[in-house]
DNA sequence: TAGGCTTACGAGCTCCGTAAATATA
DNA sequence: TATATTTACGGAGCTCGTAAGCCTA
């Protein structure tokens, strides 16, 4: 099963039609219609009646709909939240200092950083 | 994101090594090597530490595992419940006898098949 | 040296867009 | 006739496997 057909499947429900799901997602008809085609051949079942006048979920379809937000949702989720990770770096810090400079620096060099180091402490002893 | 590329992370996860996942997957290694990095570089961050001796995931690896348990749980899931849909087949069926025959068969006919008919129709009735 | 991962590269497949056909109100 | 979906078809992009290279215990 393919992600990107499950957004075909959100999209159809959202705009009430194949042509406007394509619109909504930068497709043009033929592939949009195509993408449920895939989804349907797959389930082995009809998703999506469809009428000249746009078209509508089936009984089947509006089950598969309600696991595909929650699938896309979780997948969001999954990226966000591992972006966030990079935003807020997490692991070692080796600060490397000759003697005669650490002698003199490092009791001011604390003062102006040792807050960072105690939120870095504090993030790796969660887990 | 591409489902096929949390199988891959799950695979190397469940064996240990990135070779392991491969013929887990049924995948060659540079194949399954790929996948992987296309889920790092999507994500942003690494996933799976590399050494001589197989691979073991990062914290963020193991974040993106249990999320890729979640999702492709719901996937099967959905694949799952639909095809149970299928296996009580809903449609229209139509008999076509021979005049002569029918009048000879149609009694007998309905008195062995007639509730199957009647268990369609309730099902058509349905919304 | 052996086991494991990566890079390079060519082939097959999939998916998309364009264009034409079909169906319904 | 106008709107909506489907079919046909050619091309671009992607992913896979094979082969070769690299690294570490």
């Amino acid at each position: 099963m393919e992600l990107r057909d499950l957004h075909s499947l959100i999209g159809i429900s959202e705009t009430g039609s194949l042509s406007g799901a394509a619109n909504k997602l930068n497709l043009t008809q033929p592939a949009l219609s195509a993408s449920l085609k895939r989804l349907e051949a797959e389930l082995g079942v009809l998703l999506v009646r469809r009428h000249s006048r746009g078209a509508e979920l089936t009984h089947e379809g509006k089950f598969v709909l309600q696991k595909a937000y929650d699938i896309v949702r979780e997948v969001a989720e999954v990226t966000s939240v591992v972006e966030s990770f990079s935003e807020e770096p997490v692991g070692l810090v080796r600060v490397g200092l000759p003697t005669t400079i650490a002698a003199g620096l490092i009791t001011e060099f604390f003062h102006c950083c040792g807050h960072v180091f105690l939120r870095f402490a504090s993030m790796l002893s969660k887990p």
